[in-house]
DNA sequence: TCAATCCGTATC
DNA sequence: ATACGGATTGAC
């Protein structure tokens, strides 16, 4: 007894084998009519067992040549895929070389039962409010386009000092007034919160979620219920809200790209930005990337023409911005207050003690959490390490026997391994031992610690010292008096491509919270072009400089790369079985970590999407012969650069 | 000649 | 994955 109209499910079923990864015919008995419709959530019997499956479409016909079998039964009675978010998943999938109910894991939240039943919203009154773009060049023409309901694209460089939340939010309220849903995605609970009391001044109680994984299930997902019922229209949340099943989405917005927050740890891997430049292109909606940091990838965006730039308007920097000065050994004298108080004050030590005095707030960012994460031997500078494991030796205290990072044993009687030396120094100093320092060069002045488990949010508008780490800053009211970036030289050495974007984008988030006018002193080399860019504050210009960089290099996103992880036996096959596109280049196997080899790919960027199906069929091959060995694949990864 | 086991293949 | 079928092998 199939159903009368349109007896055929086709969907997708939830097995994590990549040549499963298609459409399976099933019959609908005519009692599941009604239930089992496009984008359920069912269940039904594949190769002998029950497993979850999804709907995407009910036909009349099947291609199929043999028997079907029945959906079991529906799982809830309303669909959890739109037609507009199941797009998004198959085109996340085939973008990331991945499978579309592994995109779904990500994007739809598990099923709650009891929060399935109808909450009453209650809707404040909707509150009149004016955009103010008025600081910002091409900002007026991008909200008149978005209010037309256009599908206009642009790189936001939002002003030092500016409420960003606030600019996100009143953005979002254009598309709202213009009858279309809005997706922001924000990096952490931080920048959640201040996006969600902005949206809820700029809508009012009730017409917006927002979503983070730590909500716990049944919150979580009755919020996601209220989107997909069209009950509100707009969401605020991290990654994983960029597949927000809003209804008729007309915004698409990000804050600050270039947090690697925005990167999922789960496969296929997928980038929160670019999961919403795939969303915008799949479904017209407008798109806004936001920082006051730049990424490469942004840029090239802007580069191609796909996206403007939305940036400060001439002279509004000079009047708004923060005052940068780049001091590089001044910041050695800062670690030792006492010494720097006995001689001639530094500047990071004046500018701490003007603003103190003037009864504002210091901020200062140190690079590493702990009180000295980090110990080398007195005499010879060699690093220390664990007698056990060899692994680095810190320091928990002042006077505390130093401990090993990895393994936690206590290393006593300690002895460089090529001097013989038994004293150690610090070679990194942590937030932690700041505080302490900072705390005896300012006798009676509040220091507050921000970072770790012990996020601020924010911080009262007094004279006091405020040490985070990066991405930990409070905010003040009003804006800090001044700032000190310590350690810049920390930033920009680590070994890693990305380190001078990645250096650049911590200050300028650290710096943007300084009031107008306020000093901001980088423990950096003015000769370094991160360091010069926070000077000028010209992102942009530090994102071109970098993008041609990543050209010369031919990485992503100029090129398109994948890295391949597994046994070196493994990769070997599979690259051999790859259907190459035209321009591929292999590098490696190389030796990774114990057993672990990698292998990079890299064609042109206007062959990715090749190599991602190449990539896909090669893996699917490799599971439907049962060679068990896994190799994860990764498109772009952020670790590579 | 039949059953136990292995391998390969499809899974609606 | 896992269930099934055809081929293969070993013992009567």
């Amino acid at each position: 007894m199939p159903a009368d109209s349109d007896p055929i499910a086709r969907l997708y079923v939830d097995v994590p084998l990549p040549h499963l990864d298609r459409l399976f015919d099933y019959l609908v008995p005519a009692t599941l009519d009604a239930e089992v419709t496009p984008g359920s959530r069912v269940r039904v019997r594949f190769a002998g067992r029950l497993v979850d499956a999804y709907v995407l479409e009910r036909t009349s016909a099947s291609g199929h040549a043999g028997t079907l079998a029945f959906v079991e039964r529906a799982v809830g009675a309303e669909p959890v895929l739109t037609s507009e978010t199941a797009a998004l998943f198959r085109a996340v999938a085939d973008r990331w070389a991945g499978n579309f109910v592994d995109v779904v894991r990500l994007g739809v939240p598990s099923r709650h039962a009891r929060a399935e039943a109808a909450q009453p919203v209650a809707l404040a009154e909707l509150p009149e409010v004016a955009a103010d773009v008025s600081h910002y060049r091409a900002g007026p023409a991008f909200l008149a386009a978005l209010a037309d309901g256009k599908a206009a694209r642009a790189v936001w460089s939002m002003l030092p000092g500016d409420d960003w939340a606030a600019r996100l939010a009143e953005t979002a309220r254009i598309a709202y007034d213009a009858g279309r849903g809005v997706v922001l995605v924000v990096p952490d609970g931080r920048d959640l919160a201040h996006v969600d009391a902005a949206l809820t001044a700029v809508l009012g109680a009730g017409r917006h979620v927002a979503l983070s994984a730590d909500l716990g299930p049944a919150e979580r997902y009755r919020r996601w219920l209220a989107l997909r019922r069209g009950v509100v229209r707009v969401a605020v949340g991290t990654r994983a809200a960029a597949y927000a099943p809003v209804a008729d989405v007309g915004l698409l917005a990000i804050w600050d790209d270039g947090d690697d927050l925005h990167a999922e740890q789960r496969a296929p891997y997928p980038h929160a930005r670019d999961v919403l430049v795939l969303r915008s292109a799949l479904s017209g909606a407008a798109l806004v990337l936001a920082g006051h940091a730049r990424t490469a990838e942004a840029q090239q965006l802007v580069e191609t023409g796909w996206a403007h730039e939305i940036v400060p308007a001439r002279g509004v920097l000079r009047s708004s911005g923060p005052w940068v000065r780049a001091v590089a050994d001044d910041v050695e004298l800062a670690r030792d207050p006492a010494a720097a108080a006995a001689r001639l004050p530094s500047l990071a030590w004046r500018t701490t003690r003007d603003a103190l005095q003037a009864g504002q707030t210091v901020l200062v960012q140190v690079p590493r959490g702990g009180y000295v994460p980090s110990l080398a031997c007195a005499r010879d500078r060699t690093p220390a390490r664990c007698a056990f494991c060899a692994g680095p030796l810190a320091a928990p205290s002042e006077r505390a026997v130093p401990v090993c990072r990895w393994c936690a044993r206590a290393a006593t009687g300690w002895a460089c391994p090529t001097c013989g030396g038994t004293r150690l120094r610090a070679s990194v100093v942590g937030s932690a031992r700041t505080a302490e320092e900072l705390g005896r060069a300012f006798p009676g002045v509040p220091i507050r610690m921000s970072g770790g488990e012990h996020v601020l949010a924010d911080v009262p508008p007094d004279a006091a010292v405020v040490v985070c780490t990066p991405g930990a800053e409070p905010v003040c009211a009003g804006g800090y008096g001044a700032a000190l970036l310590l350690d810049g030289w920390a930033l920009l050495s680590r070994p890693d491509l990305r380190a001078a974007e990645e250096a650049l984008r911590r200050w300028a988030n650290a710096a943007a919270l300084v009031r107008p006018g306020g000093a901001v002193i980088v423990g950096a080399d003015a000769g370094v072009p991160a360091v010069q860019a926070l000077v000028r504050w010209d992102p942009a210009g530090f994102a071109a400089r970098e993008l041609s960089e990543r050209a010369e290099l031919d990485f992503p996103p100029v090129s398109r790369m994948a890295s391949l992880t597994g046994s070196s036996a493994t990769l070997t096959e599979l690259v051999a079985a790859l259907d190459a596109p035209e321009g591929l280049q292999v590098i490696g196997p190389v030796p990774v970590e114990r057993d672990a080899h990698r292998v990079l790919l890299r064609v042109p960027r206007a062959r990715g999407a090749e190599l991602a199906h190449a990539l896909r069929i090669a893996a699917a091959g490799r599971s439907a012969r049962r060679s068990a060995e896994p190799v994860r694949i990764q498109l772009d990864p952020l670790e590579l650069l």
